[in-house]
DNA sequence: TTATAAATTTAGGTTAACCTAAATTTATAT
DNA sequence: ATATAAATTTAGGTTAACCTAAATTTATAA
């Protein structure tokens, strides 16, 4: 049996399982990206088989989480929103939390957050929150939402789409791919700092950047998953 | 399904679920309390029916966690031990953690710990261990395991059993009440904390003492949770 | 020493969250 | 328009961890 660690009667609300917050969770990030979301796509997000996610939408839908188009896809209620965007500010306060107290790096904090997010009680999330400052960014630039889901989206695009002459700002980092994370570190590149674009090949579609005053070829996968603002146009 | 968040397999060993864990902890606990560890005690422990822990003990002694002779009680092996320890050791590294750097009070942390203990993987442990300067005690004066499983109790006993004319030292309070601890520090009682015993009242047990250079009374429930070192005889 | 009481184990059943295989619905390509 | 393919749901089954009730073993008291 799981045990939720609070109360898990809360006036109306029933406190979620740790696999119900997952797919809530999962749901949110699948519909701000791609839009809509499908049992497919959940089921390969989760890595859990499409029979057992359909299953887990049908109860979902019951509790008023989501709403259930059968054969369309699913999408959060006001209450699922809520519930998601309070996960993902657990995630991300803890994130920041290991980097900026416990001294982990960006590219081993995930999973350690996954299951903590879960874990950590609402007092717990306002002392970390107390103790960072209200950081309003995570480790990887990703935004933390307020304690009452406000969340506040930095403008920025995909380092590929820049062009030579410019100056960028990295503001954020895809957190999906530790190794990625730990490779763009390893070229010196963290939040904030400030890249030129010399030369974007057209044979692959990858850019030579001058960082710290060296050189680097940036291939284009790397290059769609590291986020900028323009600080110079040409 | 629960799933643990190292790798599940170990070259031999398999990572313990939550629940499994915290039965090794309350085996281990109530054995160095007790000595003998029932079916029933296990039961009363843990809040689950007598039958459950039963099958659970059946399910632990086939995997050496300990050994069973029916109807008459268990015993960890060395490996059951060293699991326990390590729970211990992460339980206590934990409360110490969100008594100094969160600033959470005593009497606040236990439950937080108690889920905490089955989260942390060991490279947290590392890192928190070291920002804390392993300490060897945590926030009750109970001492932390070290990583490879040396406990080292201190030589105390409950304030109870001290006598008129003594000044003793508050080395550990009993953790398990958390409105105790509420009560103990209210009346300015902290570990460390030096107490005169001036009177032990026949009728009840109880203890007048001097904290902080003002009588008061102490009843004998709450002398047999505090547990001192003698400073001065007489 | 035997009868009753207490502790323990076994039997049979539930629930959440998964799975595979089969059935159904929707999309796509000639 | 229809046949095939893909996506989704339903059916039926598993496992861990619990439960109550019944059976068994051990302890205790007349
Ligand atoms: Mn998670
Ligand atoms: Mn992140
Ligand atoms: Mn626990
Ligand atoms: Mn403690």
């Amino acid at each position: 049996m799981i045990r939720a660690h609070a109360d898990t009667t809360n006036k109306e609300t029933i406190m979620a399982s740790e696999q119900i917050e997952n797919y809530i969770k999962n749901i949110y990030k699948l519909s701000s990206n791609e839009g809509k979301v499908t049992t497919s796509s959940l089921s390969e997000k989760l890595q859990i088989s499409p029979a057992s996610v359909s299953e887990m939408i049908k109860k979902l839908a019951e509790e008023r989480t989501l709403t259930h188009t059968p054969y369309k896809g699913v999408e959060l209620t006001e209450e699922g929103k809520k519930l998601a965007l309070r996960i993902i500010r657990k995630h991300r306060l803890w994130e920041m939390f290991l980097v900026e107290v416990l001294h982990f790096r960006w590219d081993e904090i995930d999973d350690e957050a996954e299951r903590f997010e879960h874990i950590m009680s609402d007092t717990m999330e306002e002392k970390i929150d107390h103790v960072l400052g209200h950081p309003n960014i995570d480790p990887h630039g990703d935004p933390i939402p307020t304690r009452d889901g406000e969340i506040h989206c930095t403008m920025s695009y995909p380092m590929i789409e820049s062009h030579p002459g410019m100056r960028v700002r990295v503001l954020r980092v895809s957190d999906s791919n530790s190794d990625l994370l730990k490779y763009v570190s390893s070229i010196g590149i963290t939040l904030n700092k400030q890249i030129r674009i010399k030369q974007k090949m057209s044979f692959d579609n990858s850019l030579l950047v001058v960082i710290n005053k060296k050189e680097i070829n940036i291939s284009s996968t790397i290059a769609e998953n590291i986020f900028v603002e323009t600080i110079e146009k040409e």
